[in-house]
Order: C-alpha cells, then structure tokens, then sequence
RNA sequence: GCGGCUGUGGUUUAGCGGUAUGACAUUGGCUUCCCAAGCCUAUAACCCGGGUUCGAAUCCCGGCAGCCGCACCA
C-alpha cells in the first residue's frame, strides 16, 4: 500500500471522503465529503477568508454556478475550452488535431476543424501510433451544458471557473470600492470540467472547489505598497530557466523580482501570501515550490504565471494554485461583448493641459442632407485629419460609396484643454486554489506512521504502529477529545459538563467513553485530535485533569477551572503545550 | 476513449461450480484500566445486469468502478 492508498482508506475509513454515488456503483471524478472531511475543507477556507478577506481586504462574493452562454463567449470557454481531437479508424487512438499539423503549419491553433480536416487530407496525415486513416476533427468541450428554462430555453454552462462571475461584476465592484484601484474580490464555490477521464481520485475532478481572488490592479504601476513585508521571505522558485537547466532555487522574493524572474513586485507578493497560506496549513516547506510557466504553455493573455506545486507520494509534483498576471483580457473580452465600457476613471496627480484637435459636425445640418447616414458620415468627419477637413470639398467613404460634404457642416479647431485623469483598464492577478487538492495535500503531508512501546510498564516493551494525522491544530476538524478514564458516572458526569464548558469557548469537542483509554487516544491519533482530556480519580480530589498531545503523547495536568481557555489558546493562539500545566 | 489487471462485511483478506474464512474496526456489558490489553455479547459482505447450469461469489458476455500504461488535463 502507498501512501496514497493509505490516506485515501483512512479518509474513507474515519468520514474525511469517499467516491461520490457509491450506492449505484460511483462515478469517475466526483467525491463527497464526510462529516471530518468537511469540517477540514471548512478550516482550510476559513483560513483563507482570513489571509485574503480580512487582511487583505478582498471582500467575497457569491455568483451563480451556471452561466449563460454569453459569458463564455467572452471568455472565450464556449470556444477555446476545448480541444479539436481526431481519431484513428483502425485503432481509435485518439491525437490532438492541432498537434498533428504542427509541423506543416506555423500557428495550428488559429485553424478551424474545417481547415484543420483539410490540412490533414491534403497531406496525407495517418496515424501516428499504427499508421491508419484519421476521422474527422471534432471538438470536445470540457464544460458541462445545460438549458435554462422549459422546452428549448436557453443554453447554460455550469462555470469552468469562479472567476467569470467576479469580472462580469466589475461595474458594481468598482463602484462599491469607490473607483479606487487597486481592489479586489474573492470567491470560494464550485466549479464544473467535464474531464475526458478524471483519474487520481480527488486531484481531478469533474466537480470541485475553488477559491479565487481577483485583484484589478492599475496597468501602469504594478509594485505593491505593502511588498516589504515579503520582500525577504525566502521560496522554492522553480523558474523557466531552472526548469530547462533542472535546478531549484530558494531565494528571496525580493531578490526574485530584481533579477527578473518573477515580472514584478504584485504577482511576487502574492506568491508570498500562498506561500504562507499553505504553510499555514501544514504543507511542508520542503515539498512546496513554485513553477514559472514556461512561455510556451502560459495563456496567450497572461504575462507571467507561477503556479504552487506540492509533493505528494503518488502522483509527484501537483499543480494546487495558480498565480497569474491575466492582464486586461477578461475585462475588455466582457466589454467587447456587452458593448459597455469596463474600467476605472483614475485621476492624475496634477492635471496636465492637452491641445487637442476637435472636430464638430453640425447634425443640424447633416441630418437633413444624408438622413440615415447622417450618424455614420459623422463618425467619419471625426476621425479625418485636420489638412483633409480643410479642403474645399471633403470626402468620406460609407460602406464603399464615397460621399462628398460640404465644408459647412463641419467645425474643427485646436483646443486646449485641461485633462485631469484618464480611464483605465485595469490588470488582473488572480490566484486560483483548488481546494479539493490542497485538502489532499494536507491530509498526505500529516499523515505519519510511527513506532511506539505498547506497554511502558511491560520489562520487555514491544513496539507497535501508531497512525497519527499531525494536522495544524488550527485545521484539526475535532480540536478535542474528553474522555472518562472508566465509565463509572462519578467521571462521565464531570467529563460531559466539561464537554459543555469546551463547546461554550467555540471549540469542536467530542465525548467518547467506549473502550479503553489507549484504544480512544489511538481513534483521535487517526483522525488528528491535537488535544485529548482525561478525567481520573484525582480530578474528583482536586479538580484537575490531564491533557494528552497528539504529537508527542506527553501528558500536564492542568484544573478544570479555565480549561476551555486554555485549549482555545492551544488551539488557535500558539499557546506551548508544556508550559499549559504540570507534566506528568 | 483504447489496452492490461482487479472488484468478497466499515477496512483488509481466504475461498474460485454446492450461499463464504480469518483479522482489525464497530455495538452492548464486566474490570480504580493512561496509550489499539483481557473476558463475555451483538451486528455485518460476494459491484450491477444478463447468459450457461439442477445449482454461479466462482465460468461466459455486457455495464459500472478502481489501479497501471497510452491519449487528454484551456
């Protein structure tokens, strides 16, 4: 069994996940989580809120799953999330179209099916793989369509991603930031691909979660005001050129952007900040690194783009975050398509004084002479040089039909004016999370098998397995675990009104009195329990108990007077667990 | 989507033509019991559908799911 196999039986084991419908036999690509697993993805999340919501001030939004199609025509899914395949007759390999002319055309990816079929028949492409006759192209998207409404309706995707529904918003977004940028907003929800074939169990899935920032940022200035604070944060950057030459480097982010690698002080920043989340959450420093897309596979819109990766056993380094400078694409594709101006009014320190050439057509005049066309001549008058609306006889071509204006319908002059500000289409940096591998990754990474004496007290002690889930105890779904040493009322009656006294403080307590001690301390060792209490005989003489680390299996004993206090300080505050009572 | 291997209680595993073996876990109880101890007790399984057969978990076909390889992963 790999270590994989290991996380996935204990996940499936103890209520952290398990394949979707597994009822009517499963599904591919889809999984549910059980009551651990969604209390820890609930940790994770909240987590996040509190790194990009409340620090960073990126306030959440919540949009709808499905879109309409014309969302995705901007965005250009309905178009370009998918891939022209083709298949072989004889032996139904299936090959990427596009890369199968590669070599005979310079930009394969610009081509339509049509032109892609034609390009392999004139040239004669067989099958790489068995030399048979290829089919016909096709495109399979990946997103999952639907109808919204009876009868024939109207066509809706579910999202391929949150981020759609943060940028059709920008209008309202930016007034609610008060026009101000930079700003941003987040989102953690659902999103739908429907994968070829979704392996790797939670890595890929059909349905899965996202947490997403979009961060409008003004194209023209992209340091970051509170870049300081990582400038001397050190990462494991795994650069284009490291990745040709196959090194790693660790170095600081400030140094990072001075020497170019990373394009500038915002998407640095950022790196940091994921850095830091998934840190905070347990993943290790030395399987965490952060990869440069290389030119070629970075979207044609984006700049520069880090993605996170983590080590795990299985699968070797996966993609979990991905941290890139989109640039303007999404909001001017959303403003091509909606006809609406999508961008932010900025103003200039000081004003600066312009002389600009105006032309003004007298409608007044026009109107009556070229009806209809009235507004397209003027159009035109506007954009002629000032040395042709000086002419006696001005011309204009409308639609391929030239049209002569007199000289008297149009006024031009230099004009001097003060400009304070210009509209701006802000840039994008967006890290995107995928939440469902993270939890993975989390759960891999604290997931430990150790050794231990069985019986300390035995003269020949022998050594067993202890599974222990070494969580943060900030993203530990049960925080507690109060246990009765016997169950005998004189200490299940104290343990369950300290049960109560822990719930009160926030903190999620379980109660468990079945079985031994050893074998209850072993139940919260597996699922990640940081802190277990035992009530004994001594805690009905003196009013104390003993807490038990996770970790270390040591144990302190501290009163009952403030424990809940104190495990809430445990817990979320750093509070060290030898100095939290008397050792033992 | 293609090829190979696989599918038995919650987990893991034996059986491979006559309704199923064991382990761990779980339930209730006993025991002043601090690291999966012991004793008693109870619950629980042949992936789904079709075929062959007197009889199928077992053989055959199809489906679904998992693993490995190919392809795919904007």
């Amino acid at each position: 069994m790999d270590r994989y196999e290991q996380v996935i039986e204990l996940a499936k084991r103890r209520g952290f996940l398990w394949n979707s419908f597994e009822l009517y036999g499963g599904t591919a690509g889809f999984y549910d989580y059980g009551p651990l697993g969604s209390t820890l993805k609930r940790r994770i999340e909240h987590i996040w809120r509190d790194l990009y919501v409340i620090q960073e001030g990126f306030l959440e939004i919540e949009t709808p799953t499905i879109g309409i199609e014309d969302v995705f025509v901007a965005s250009g899914h309905v178009g370009g999330f998918s891939d022209p395949l083709c298949e072989c007759i004889k032996c139904s390999e299936a090959f990427r179209a596009d890369h199968l002319v590669a070599s005979i055309v310079e930009v394969p990816d610009t081509l339509s099916n049509k032109e892609l079929d034609m390009i392999i028949k004139e040239n004669g492409i067989k099958c790489p793989e068995c030399g048979g006759e290829l089919g016909n192209v096709y495109e399979f998207n990946l997103m999952f369509k639907t109808t919204i409404g009876p009868g024939s309706g109207r066509t809706g995707y579910m999202r391929p991603e949150t981020a759609q529904g943060m940028f059709i918003n920008f209008q309202r977004l930016s007034r609610f930031y008060r026009d101000k940028l930079p700003f941003g907003v987040t989102q953690i929800g659902k999103s739908y691909r429907n994968e070829i074939s979704p392996r790797q169990g939670v890595i890929r899935l059909r349905e899965f979660t996202q947490a997403e920032a979009e961060i409008f940022i003004d194209p023209r200035d992209k340091k970051h005001r509170d870049f300081e604070r990582f400038a001397v944060t050190i990462v494991n950057l795994y650069s284009e050129e490291g990745q040709d030459n196959g090194f790693v480097e660790q170095m600081t982010l400030g140094d990072a952007v001075n020497r170019g690698i990373v394009a500038h002080e915002f998407l640095a920043y950022h790196i940091a900040l994921t850095n830091l989340f998934l840190q905070r959450i347990g993943i290790s420093q030395a399987k965490l690194r952060f990869r440069q897309h290389k030119r070629d596979e970075m979207a044609h819109y984006a700049i520069d783009c880090w993605d996170a990766e983590i080590e795990t056993d299985r699968f070797g380094w996966i993609e979990v975050v991905g941290i890139a400078d989109r640039t303007d694409y999404d909001v001017n594709a959303h403003s091509k398509m909606s006809k609406t101006e999508l961008a932010v009014y900025v103003e200039y320190d000081e004003p600066r004084i312009v002389t600009n050439f105006m032309v003004k057509p007298d409608m007044g005049k026009l109107g009556p002479v070229f009806k209809g066309k009235a507004k397209a001549v003027s159009e035109a008058l506007k954009i002629l040089p000032q040395e042709e609306l000086e002419k006696d006889e001005i011309t204009v071509v409308i639609d391929g039909e030239e049209i002569t204006v007199p000289p008297d319908v149009v006024e031009f002059a230099e004009e001097t004016v003060k400009v304070s500000g210009e509209t701006v289409v802000p840039h994008v940096i967006e890290p995107s999370y995928g939440i469902d591998r993270i939890l993975y990754c989390v759960m891999e990474h604290a997931f430990d098998e150790e050794m231990v004496v069985a019986n300390e007290n035995d003269e020949n002690p022998e050594k067993e397995e202890r599974i222990v889930l070494r969580f943060k105890s900030e993203v530990a779904p049960v925080q507690v675990a109060v246990l009765p040493l016997l169950t005998r009322s004189e200490l299940m009656i104290p343990a369950k009104e300290i049960v109560m006294q822990v719930r009160e403080r926030g903190l999620l307590v379980t109660y468990d009195d079945s079985g031994t001690i050893g074998r209850r301390y072993r139940r919260n060792d597996e699922i990640g329990t940081p802190y277990s209490i035992t009530i004994d005989y001594q805690s009905l003489d003196d009013e104390t108990v003993t807490i038990r680390d996770r970790d270390t299996m040591m144990q302190v004993r501290a009163p009952i007077k403030g424990i809940s206090d104190l495990l809430y300080n445990l817990v979320y505050k750093g509070k060290k667990f030898e100095t939290s009572g008397m050792p033992i």
